[in-house]
DNA sequence: GCATTTATGATATGTTGTATCATAACATAT
DNA sequence: ATATGTTATGATACAACATATCATAAATGC
């Protein structure tokens, strides 16, 4: 059983115990995000399902599939780059901290990173001392992974 | 003299040393955005001028604009909200540190705020460790002010 | 089986941003 | 002061990302 097969099934097991449906489209597109390894905008989600699968999928079906995905927390919008990516700890059983992104800005690949509880308790600190409420405290970091940081080099 | 003023007074001396102009449409644009106290779009600026200044903008110049006041550091781009607002600290004499900003998801009100040193630190270290490297640790909040908060409870 | 809900399709349109080519404004050297 | 090059802006088209809305299909409960 393949290491995408295996997530999906975490991925089944986790809807159904939430009372949602992993549908076959929804494992479509939850497959594509984990086939790709890489962050993935739904336009180009559209044709990567197309290639890979051969399944013709519209676009606004694409976008309400990663919704529900992202209701589900199995996949994080990446606002800095308007790209998709599958949650790298699905089939992790601990429930799983706030992810904070790593974005390669050449290549796309993401790193999901943990950030040590002082660190966030420091910036929520600064928060409240202005006064504002954080609501979700993932942070997507502009960065370059090592291979794309040599080449530039 | 007004606050708004005297801010495009500093920006407009830190444009001259550094070799580049501070043209009226360019003066303009950083009005709308210190003048409006709050995250604009591109397009909402345009309106912005047009109805505050009678001027009419192409969106294309806005752009282009807004891009001339990036690298002029006057004005700075939020990605969680595709917007953009005026830099904090026109008017500050000292070099200013990376910028931190909280975005109020109701209003889009935005505090610019700075972070510990120690913190900033931290971070870097977790990134190093992933063997990424860091391009712009401008990082971006989702938040809610006090105000929409409050209403919000 | 029929009604209700849930998922998906089709179409149009809104929003954000860039490419490209043309023109206007400005600077500077003769 | 004028010709020349440079910088700033305008006009138009279009690309990429996203949502609104109404229609249809599939699944679910009675």
């Amino acid at each position: 059983m393949s290491r995408v097969d295996k997530i999906i099934e975490y991925a089944e097991k986790h809807c159904r115990e939430n009372g949602s449906k992993l549908t076959n489209k929804r494992k479509q597109v939850l497959s594509g995000l984990l086939l790709s390894e890489k962050a993935l905008s739904a336009y180009e989600l559209v044709d990567y399902c197309k290639n890979e699968f051969g399944d013709e999928l519209p676009a606004m079906s694409v976008y309400r599939i990663l919704n529900f995905l992202q209701d589900e927390r199995l996949v994080h919008k990446l606002n800095l780059a308007n790209k998709y990516v599958a949650c790298s700890h699905i089939a992790c059983e601990h429930t799983h901290e706030i992810p904070q992104f790593l974005i390669c800005g050449e290549c796309q690949r993401v790193e999901e990173i943990s950030i040590s509880k002082p660190t966030i308790n420091n910036l929520q600190q600064s928060i409240d001392d202005v006064g504002f409420h954080l609501i979700s405290p993932q942070l997507e970091m502009n960065c370059l992974c090592d291979s794309c940081f040599s080449s530039a080099a």
